[in-house]
DNA sequence: CCCCTAATTGAACATGGTTTTCATTTAGTA
DNA sequence: TACTAAATGAAAACCATGTTCAATTAGGGG
């Protein structure tokens, strides 16, 4: 199970002056914890181990906040959209396993010589990419057999 | 505005045994000449034109079965999900004006060496990717000013 | 340490996009 | 042309997400 920096995010959220809840606390420790797919529902059914009166609502509220400040980031899925991944600061993408859901993040994508290409080709002015990996986990590629 | 195959997706459709309907063929021509933004209901509302009965019901199925195929491709856009595009044979990735939605096909994206890395990093089987472009096509760039 | 106030919360309801149901129509074949 | 499975549209169901609003609470000022 990877552990993420609990502290760190609770930090980043009194930084934005947002105040830390017992709620919010419950939705930190599920991001901070947990390795596997990251819906809204599912981290509202495990935060409520801690803070049993949570509810949905509240959990949105929370995810709205992280991904703002860009604690977080939505995931998008061939399934659907708006899965969760904690995310470190700085350029990183994600590589998801499509058995369980579970969220790498790596760095170091170069595309410039791509963008530069396409952008000429087309004239468009490329703002951003957005990347994901797609596989299957050690854990996944065993359960196989 | 870009005309790509009508005839070929009409082909496609019949190669996998689907019946070339009134409705279908609405929803292909809206396809094969519309260059902008495409959600299940603006192209209900386009292929009222040619068919003035058809339901949006009848616009989703349409779609899922074209995706299915691969003659469309679902992009994920920022704000939600769910634009398609129509779809080349072969490996494309799609670049999405962030002003009007229009999307662009390119192709040539080399990340073998980027997979390989994060491949061996993380003891993840890397099946495929996804890449997306986002930038400002030459007609909102003008509209900006 | 306690009070005060603005921020936060949860329940219920609203919303919007997508899917399902089912009786009716239709494309394509015999 | 007749037949049959596939396709259709309207309505209802669904599901994730957003909004409202009265009640609660975190955390700074006194």
């Amino acid at each position: 199970m990877r552990v993420i920096d609990l502290e760190g995010l609770e930090q980043q959220l009194k930084a934005h002056s947002y105040k830390l809840t017992r709620q919010r606390r419950a939705v930190l420790r599920v991001l901070a914890t947990t390795d596997g797919r990251l819906d809204a529902a599912r981290i509202c059914e495990d935060a409520r181990a801690e803070c049993p009166e949570i509810g949905l609502t509240t959990v949105y509220r929370t995810l709205d906040i992280l991904a703002d400040i860009g604690a977080l980031r939505r995931l998008h899925l061939p399934d659907g959209c708006h899965s969760y991944a904690p995310a470190s600061p700085g350029h990183r993408h994600h590589l998801i396993c499509v058995g369980c859901g579970r969220a790498v993040e790596f760095e170091g994508c170069d595309l410039t010589a791509l963008v530069d290409s396409v952008a000429s080709k087309t004239g468009f002015e490329v703002e951003g990419h957005w990347l994901q990996l797609m596989g299957r986990c050690p854990e996944c590629q065993s359960k196989r057999k």
